[in-house]
DNA sequence: TATCGAAGTGACACATTGTCACATTTGGAG
DNA sequence: CTCCAAATGTGACAATGTGTCACTTCGATA
């Protein structure tokens, strides 16, 4: 997490720094993304970097929660147009990314992010979908999903629903980027798994 | 790909270096381990490293396949005992990774490997399932699949099928590190979601 | 045993990281 | 307004790591 410091900063030099940050992610994975770098762009001095945070991985988590946050109000105002159906939701929210994430210049560390999905990375990038951790997942979630469209059991098993759906668009995203694949071929790939998600795999 | 001259190398002398390269990838993620420590734990000079392997990615993508390679056989085995079924094979191949990993000491860097998953990780790990790529896939598989009980129109289906079944996988299994779940609790989510992919997720 | 290509070796130049002692700014008390 | 302490800014520095390269040694073959 930044420093109070960070968020104190006048916006103008936040935003440069945010800028070079993406800028810097967007080139290289973050392993690969060197501090130098982020410095010299946004023209600060090596010493109040670590001021602000206490690493890359740091700014980089915090440009990725940043995304995910704006991701859930869109997924949230989907789930109501859609009245409550996930899978029409996720057609869409999946649509929407694939056209955002390649045009917009200051999303391409997504790319990065996506190919180089970590744990860490995907906790973050689940956090479009609900608040905070597993339990607050179905706290959160529930009053937005039609329930009596699902096939489960308990409302526990919404959790490993939200997690099935979530790990396979994932996979999808990862694959469009890994493979280069059309806005086209993608979206029919997700389609073809997400309807096999819904009738089930087995007769 | 490690070069010819590595897999020239007198037995003894691979097992070092692959032993090193273990332990220093069980330590650390692959960004954070150190070449300097691998050579010194195996005894041998910096400048031969570098004419056995490109980098420490180099390294650690042989480790990794050379395990996915094992565990390929076991996968086929599995199929054939449980007559094609694709399910019950998983379930058992779960339950065998769930109990190798933890307690085998030279299998602790793929800890780390699922901790940071990443494409070429997962594209590594998924072989394990079949051979070489998206293609080969149908081709190794489908002699193996009972495809009847598979709810699949076409049989490029298939593919997708198995692609759900991985990424809800690989998911598990980073979950049950990450959270460090208990056996017992791995397995039983694992059930869970397996069963929830079988009969669908809408009613 | 002479020769030559393959394999081995480690010092080196260069890059990156996180820190720390010092400089500067800021805001509130007198 | 002046002063001081706390907060913030700064960049040089030690430590560590990386990939390379000129040189040495090995080993098969004539």
């Amino acid at each position: 997490m930044p420093t109070l410091t960070f968020y104190n900063l006048p916006e103008e030099k936040k935003q440069k720094l945010v800028a070079a940050a993406e800028q810097e992610f967007s080139r290289v994975p973050v392993y690969e993304a060197s501090i130098a770098n982020i410095v010299r762009q946004a023209g600060i001095p090596r010493g109040s970097f670590y001021q602000y945070f206490e690493g890359k991985e740091d700014v980089f988590f915090f440009l990725l929660n940043t995304q995910a946050q704006k991701r859930r109000r869109t997924f949230f105002s989907l789930l109501e147009k859609h009245g409550g159906d996930i899978f029409q939701t996720m057609t869409e929210m999946y649509a929407i990314l694939l056209q955002e994430i390649p045009t917009q210049e200051n999303l391409q560390f997504l790319r990065h992010a996506f190919l180089n999905m970590t744990h860490k990375v995907e906790q973050s990038l689940a956090e479009m979908f609900s608040y905070g951790d597993r339990n607050e997942m179905i706290d959160g979630l529930r009053p937005y999903i039609k329930m009596s469209a699902l096939n489960t059991k308990s409302e526990d098993e919404l959790v490993h629903v939200m997690q099935i759906i979530i790990a396979v668009t994932m996979r999808n995203i990862m694959e469009k980027f890994s493979r280069n694949l059309s806005e086209e071929q993608a979206m029919e790939n997700y389609k073809i798994e997400l309807n096999l998600l819904q009738k089930g795999l087995c007769k």
